[in-house]
DNA sequence: AGCCATGTTGTATGATCGTTCAACAAGAAT
DNA sequence: ATTCTTGTTGAACGATCATACAACATGGCT
C-alpha cells in the first residue's frame, strides 16, 4: 500500500478566480433575498469559502457589493457597447427584452442595487459612468435610426424616455411578473415607441 | 408659590396617531438611508418614541413597514383615485410628474420598498392589489381621451407601458437625479405618448 | 382624590452583524 | 525534499440587531 495522501483542506485559487466565485455567490445572495440577505456569512456560505475571504479580497462587504455592481451591469454592456457593429435601435430593444437580459432573477439583483445606489455615494458614481455610455449608445443609435449622423436633443430626449421605459418594464417584470409577461413588454414598448420613430 | 408640577416623562397618545407617527418616522428612515437603515432603533430615534413601541402597535418590523408601504403608495392612489371626477389622462400624467409626487425623498422610498416587494410575499401581494387599481385607472383615462367608453386591449397595453415609463422616470430620478429634472421626465413623456394618443 | 385601563418605557436576552488577525496549508520554486 | 510566498481558515471581538416583558406613568373616569 502506498501512503494515503490526505485530503487538502481547501482550493488555493488564484485572486481574480476566487474572487469571481464570491461575486457570484454575491449576485445568487442578492438575487434570492435581496440587500437585506446580503450578508458575509450568506454570501460565503453560497460561495462554500471561509469568512475572512470577503475582508481579503474585496476589503470589506462594500468592496464586494460595488464588484456585484459592475458585473450585473456587465450584460448589458456587452449588449449595448458593441461600437465596431452598431447595432439599429430595433435589434437593441430586442437584445434588453431578450430572455438573456430580462429574467426576474437579474432584476432582483439589479432592484436590490439600486436600493443601495440610491443612498451609497460610491455605488452612484459608478453607476453614473455607466450610464453615460449606456445612454450615449441609445441617442446614437435613435439618431441613426432618422437618419442623422450625431443625436440632436431631440434623440438625447427619446433616448432618455426609451430607458426609463425599458427601466420601468424590468422593473415591473421584477416586481410583479404576474402582471408583466416578456410579450406584454414587447406590446407596450412597440406602443409608445412606433411613433416618433417612424412618423419622424 | 404653587407645587411644581412634574414634567410629565412622556406623552400618551391614541393608537392610531402613534401609528401615524412611527410610519411617518420610518418612512424619514427610509428615505435618508434606505431598508438597509430600517432599523427599530432608527426607526425610534427618529421619532423620539421608545424601542418597545414598534411592536406594541405593529406587531413587530415587518407590520411597520408594511403599513410604510400603504402610506406611501396612498398619495398616489389619491392623486389617481378619484372616481367621482375622472381626470383626463395629461391631467393625471402633470399630477405624477408634479412636484407633489414627484420628489427624490420619495422615491428613496419607493426604491428601498421595491426591492422588499420582489422579496416579501406579503408586501407582494398588497403591491398587487394597489396596482391593478392604479393601473384601470390609467387604462380608463386614456380610453376617454379616445373617445372610447371603457378601454379595449390596446388601451391596457398603453396603461401598462404608461405606467412602466413613469416608473422609469421616477426610478432615474431617484438614483441620479444628475441625469433626469422634472423638465426632463415631462420632455420624455411627451416625446412617446404624442404619437399613439392623438394620431388614434 | 383615588382608581384603573392601557399606552409607554427601557433593560435583558440571544442571535447575528462586519471586521480583524494569528495560525495554517497549498503549491510553485528551488 | 525543502523553502517560501501567499491564499485561506475560523475563532474572537465588539457592535448592533429584533424581540420580549415586567415595571411604570398617563390621562380619563368616577
Amino acid at each position: 500500500m502506498t501512503a494515503p495522501k490526505p485530503a487538502a483542506k481547501y482550493k488555493r485559487l488564484a485572486p481574480e478566480a476566487r474572487a469571481a466565485e464570491l461575486v457570484e455567490a454575491g449576485l445568487r445572495v442578492l438575487a434570492k433575498g435581496g440587500i437585506t440577505a446580503f450578508t458575509i456569512d450568506n454570501i460565503c456560505k453560497a460561495s462554500g469559502a471561509s469568512r475572512g475571504l470577503i475582508g481579503h479580497h474585496f476589503g470589506g462587504k462594500d468592496g464586494l457589493l460595488a464588484a456585484c455592481y459592475v458585473a450585473s451591469y456587465a450584460p448589458f454592456m456587452q449588449a449595448v457597447a458593441k461600437e465596431a457593429v452598431p447595432m439599429s435601435l430595433a435589434a437593441l430593444i430586442d437584445e434588453l427584452l431578450s430572455e438573456r437580459q430580462l429574467r426576474p432573477e437579474g432584476l432582483n439583483i439589479w432592484l436590490a442595487l439600486w436600493g443601495e445606489i440610491a443612498v451609497n455615494p460610491a455605488l452612484r458614481a459608478e453607476h453614473l459612468r455607466l450610464y453615460r455610455i449606456y445612454h450615449a449608445t441609445f441617442a446614437a443609435a435613435i439618431a441613426r435610426q432618422l437618419g442623422r449622423a450625431a443625436p440632436d436633443d431631440r434623440d438625447e430626449t427619446l433616448a432618455t424616455a426609451l430607458i426609463a421605459l425599458l427601466d420601468g418594464i424590468w422593473l415591473e417584470f421584477s416586481i410583479a411578473p404576474e402582471e408583466m409577461s416578456r410579450a406584454k413588454a414587447r406590446a407596450a414598448v412597440e406602443a409608445l415607441v412606433q411613433g416618433p420613430l417612424s412618423g419622424g
